[in-house]
Parts: C-alpha cells; sequence; structure tokens
RNA sequence: GGCGACGUAGCCAAGUUGGUAAGGCAAGGGUCUGCAAAACCCCGAUCACGGGUUCGAGUCCCGUCGUCGCCUCCA
C-alpha cells in the first residue's frame, strides 16, 4: 500500500511512512468542554475516524489520542456563571461528549487524557523550558520565548517579523516579543490552580497538548490532526514547545480538516451559529452526519445545510437499498449479469483504495460504492438469489463499514406498536385480495401519516418507519 | 494589510503524474404495480472570467472578479 497524505508542515501530499514499522501514533485535538459540542466537532472527529479506521483496515497498529482540555479561562468563566465547580463543569461535557461520538459511531480513542490528570508533568516541561533558555518567568506567569525556537512560524508558514509587524495584538509590556505565549499561567483569586514553583496557576493551553502528546505517545509521533483554525498559533506553539524540550522533530504529518459553513460562515460559538451535535442526531441519524463529512474531502470547507442534510438522507437510504435480500420469488440471474457484478465488486475495492490513498479521499471511494450499489439491485431485479449477492454484499459492507457507515436497516419500531401494524396490513392484503382499494389505499394513507411506510412486493407487503 | 484555500451541471461533490469530465440529491421520461412505494433503465456540464505554455489543460503559469479560513478563544 502506498497511502499518501498532505502534510501542512511541508505542503505537500507525501508518502506516508510511520516511524515504527507497522505502527502509527496518532493525536487529535479534541474540544474545550465548556458548552455541548456542535457539529463542527463532529466533522474533525469523523474525519479523523475515518483515518484511524483505514489505517487499521491496513493492517496499522494505530494508538489514537484524543485529547479533552477540561481547564481554562471558558470554563473558569462558565463555571462561575452557573455556580459550579470547573472540573464538574468539564466532566458534565466530556461525558455528553462521549455519547455524541458513540451516537456517531466514532470509535473510542485509544486514550483520552485531559488536562488536568496531567499537572505534574505539564510542570515539569515547563521547568525544562526554563531550564533551556526557552521560557522565562514574569510575576508568576511563565512564557514560552518564541525568539528562542529558530524556525518559529515553520507549520503556518509565518515569520516572526511579518507577525509582529501587522500585529493586533495588544502589546503586553512584561513579555519579551509580542508573541510570546503563556506556558504557565498565574492563578487570579480564588480560581482553580494548581501549586507549582511559580507559585498557584494552570497550565497554558498549548503546553497540555505537547504534555498530553509525549507523555502518552513519545516524543515524536506519526500524524497530529486537528482543524485548520488551529494551525496558528496553537499547533505552531505545539510544535516549539514540544521540540524545544525533545530536541527532535515532533510530528511527521499534520493533518487539518477544513471547517464546516453554516449559511456560508464557518460555525462557531462566537458568532453563536451553530447546531449542537445532540439536536442533529435527534432529527436524524449518525450516519447522515458521516456521509455529509465522507462526501467531500476533508480538507474542503463543509457545506451545511438542510438541503444537503436531505439529500443525503436520500443518499443513505440509497446505500441502505443495496443490503435488501433478493425477492422472494428469485430464481437466479443471467451468467452475464453475474458477471458484471463480480466484475464490479472488483473494480470497487480497486477503485475504493486508490481514493483512500490519495490522501483519504472519501468522495471518490463513496462513488465507487454507489456503483457498486447500483450492480447489486441490479442483478437483485434481475433475479439474483442471495447466495449470488452474498460476495458483492459482504464486500459493500466491509467497505463502508472502513468509513464508518452503520448502516443499521431500519428496525421495524422501537416500540410495541408492532403487532398493531402488522395486523393492520394483513387486514389490508384482504382487502386487496377483494379489490376493494379504495379502504386498502386507505389504511395505507393514514399509517403514512404516522410514520410507517408500506412497500408491496410480489412476495407481499412490508412496512419501515419513515 | 499579511498568509492560505477554493470557484466543476438546479444543489452537494470527485477528478491521481495535463490527453477531451465519478458519484449523490433534485427535475423529466420509461419498466414494474390495481394505484403507490421500492428497485431498474434513459436523460444534463467544456469546468468563474481573460490571457499564456503545449500537438493537447478542469488539471501548469500570469492577471481579474468572487467566496471562505487564519492572523484573537475556536474542530
Amino acid at each position: 500500500m502506498t497511502l499518501k497524505i498532505y502534510n501542512t508542515l511541508t505542503r505537500d501530499k507525501s508518502e506516508f511512512e510511520p516511524i515504527e514499522k507497522g505502527k502509527v501514533r496518532m493525536y487529535v485535538c479534541g474540544p474545550t468542554v465548556y458548552d455541548n459540542a456542535h457539529v463542527g466537532h463532529a466533522m474533525s472527529a469523523l474525519v479523523f475516524d475515518v483515518v484511524r479506521r483505514y489505517l487499521t483496515y491496513n493492517g496499522y497498529d494505530v494508538h489514537y489520542v484524543m485529547n479533552f482540555t477540561d481547564v481554562d479561562d471558558k470554563i473558569i468563566d462558565r463555571a462561575r456563571r452557573l455556580g459550579v465547580e470547573p472540573i464538574d463543569l468539564a466532566e458534565k461535557y466530556i461525558e455528553e461528549y462521549k455519547q455524541n461520538l458513540q451516537d456517531l459511531n466514532v470509535l473510542p480513542a485509544t486514550d483520552h487524557p485531559r488536562a488536568t490528570n496531567e499537572i505534574d508533568q505539564i510542570i515539569g516541561m515547563v521547568e525544562k523550558l526554563i531550564e533551556k533558555g526557552a521560557a522565562y518567568e514574569v510575576d508568576g506567569d511563565v512564557y514560552f520565548r518564541v525568539e528562542s525556537a529558530k524556525d518559529y512560524g515553520k507549520l503556518s508558514g509565518r515569520s516572526l517579523d511579518e507577525m509582529n509587524a501587522g500585529s493586533r495584538i495588544r502589546v503586553d509590556e512584561r513579555k519579551e516579543n509580542p508573541m510570546d505565549f503563556a506556558v504557565w499561567k498565574s492563578a487570579k483569586e480564588g480560581e482553580i490552580s494548581w501549586d507549582s514553583p511559580w507559585g498557584p496557576g494552570r497550565p497554558g493551553w498549548h503546553i497540555e497538548c505537547s504534555a498530553m502528546n509525549l507523555g502518552h505517545l513519545g516524543d515524536q509521533i506519526d500524524i497530529h490532526g486537528g482543524g485548520n483554525d488551529l494551525i496558528f498559533p496553537h499547533h505552531e506553539n505545539e510544535i516549539a514547545q514540544s521540540e524545544a524540550i525533545t530536541g527532535k522533530p515532533f510530528a511527521r504529518y499534520w493533518m487539518h480538516n477544513g471547517m464546516l459553513q453554516l449559511k456560508g460562515e464557518k460555525m462557531s460559538k462566537s458568532t453563536g451559529n451553530l447546531i449542537p451535535i445532540g439536536e442533529f442526531i435527534e432529527a436524524h441519524p449518525g450516519d447522515v452526519m458521516r456521509l455529509m463529512v465522507i462526501s467531500s474531502h476533508y480538507r474542503s470547507p463543509l457545506t451545511f445545510n438542510s438541503e444537503v442534510i436531505e439529500a443525503n438522507e436520500r443518499a443513505l437510504d440509497r446505500l441502505l437499498s443495496a443490503k435488501k435480500p433478493a425477492q422472494a420469488d428469485a430464481q437466479g440471474a443471467p451468467k452475464e449479469i453475474l458477471d458484471q457484478l463480480a466484475n464490479q465488486v472488483e473494480a470497487t475495492q480497486q477503485g475504493f483504495d486508490e481514493s483512500m490513498q490519495e490522501d483519504f479521499n472519501t468522495a471518490g471511494a463513496l462513488g465507487t460504492i454507489f456503483d457498486l450499489v447500483r450492480m447489486i439491485n441490479q442483478a437483485r431485479a434481475k433475479g439474483a438469489t442471495d447466495e449470488e449477492l452474498s460476495q458483492a454484499q459482504q464486500v459493500f459492507t466491509t467497505l463502508t463499514g472502513v468509513l464508518g457507515l452503520e448502516l443499521k436497516t431500519r428496525e421495524k419500531s422501537a416500540s410495541n406498536a408492532d403487532v398493531f401494524i402488522d395486523l393492520l396490513l394483513d387486514l389490508r392484503q384482504e382487502l386487496r385480495a377483494l379489490k376493494n382499494y379504495a379502504l386498502s389505499d386507505q389504511i395505507r394513507d393514514q399509517l403514512a401519516e404516522l410514520g410507517v411506510v408500506i412497500e408491496d412486493t410480489a412476495a407481499g407487503s412490508t412496512w419501515h418507519w419513515e
């Protein structure tokens, strides 16, 4: 396999080679847990879930770490306003996020570390940075000295000169360079804090990710992921800190997903245009969200609106159609059709890999899966038996599984109304036999209004919830 | 102002190293059906605009217009 990955650091696509053969160390920046997560977070989680699944599918042993930032200004502010402890607030949203991920069929990370569990490690790192002259303390705060990192700006493609020149940052006189950033923040009166050599305080945002990386994955990792809004300053700073500490190149491949666009704008807290994951999940299957994400390239912005949601709901139905069993009276399909089906299975397997290997081109991969769907349905329509369909359906299930699609066949229901609906269907069947179509259609229409969709086939009628 | 990405049919969207455009949704026509539904078949673009390189460009170069992201917390 020759997998190519677009690397933000080098700004090109290059062949993926892990540090250690057969193993992948992968870290993705998780959310700051001060409120419910929105579908933009879901996009990022889904993108990297697919990356992880594809690597696993190719035989890599993937160690996947996704962190939670569970202490920072926003958490503290919100907790204070709500009159609760910051830790409890964070805990609540961590649990909620984990549930969101489960609803989206995102595999749990190998580790889900949190900043507050890494304080000792962080303090140790800050000490080391000071020792090495890469950080300095002022009034209980510790700042990273950006000028100590000779290649600062290499990820985001900026230079310190440029940044300082057009700077919109209010200058803190205590800093040596306006771009210096906090690795340790002194606590204000009454704020949650931990003791440190510089007095009570808490970690800066960037250092915690460095700590969790180094602590859980080692000095060097293969893939570091996150939204492209994190490139600067977060990931830039993570590199500076980590490399200052270890003296080694930090992550080999930096992957960044594009932003989800709602009403033509990035979905974000500050502008108030957002949809919580929970809200979306209540209205649509998780597969719909996933389908939206994988039907475009992960680095592009994702168009998110009701039209696209609806289109993908239909697309999901179409995928589900491939799983349907043979017709009740299936006699076997003509050889010509079965040959075409076999060819399509092969073409799809090959096309899937070719697309995925090209920087995880999930949209292309999905396209070739839809080709298989059409061929399966065609074979079924031409009388293929379950036996004749089975191999193609297995491949279909495997490949959609690599993309993380659940494709749960719609259960008849989760309620105990089933027996009554079955009863109505039986009744309707008899009315149809008597050619009393007025009444039988009335049953169908009224059930439809209640969300029950009836499908008549040669072998009888079936139903499912809308 | 600086850095970066993008602009492909009504909508979403793919397009590997340049050789005449995947797929999904919608719309329309047809098969099947008592009628529907589902499924199947048929049907649509010269790729923002202008120039250039080339035998040949959506795919490389330059310019114009437009959209978006980052530069401040952010997936």
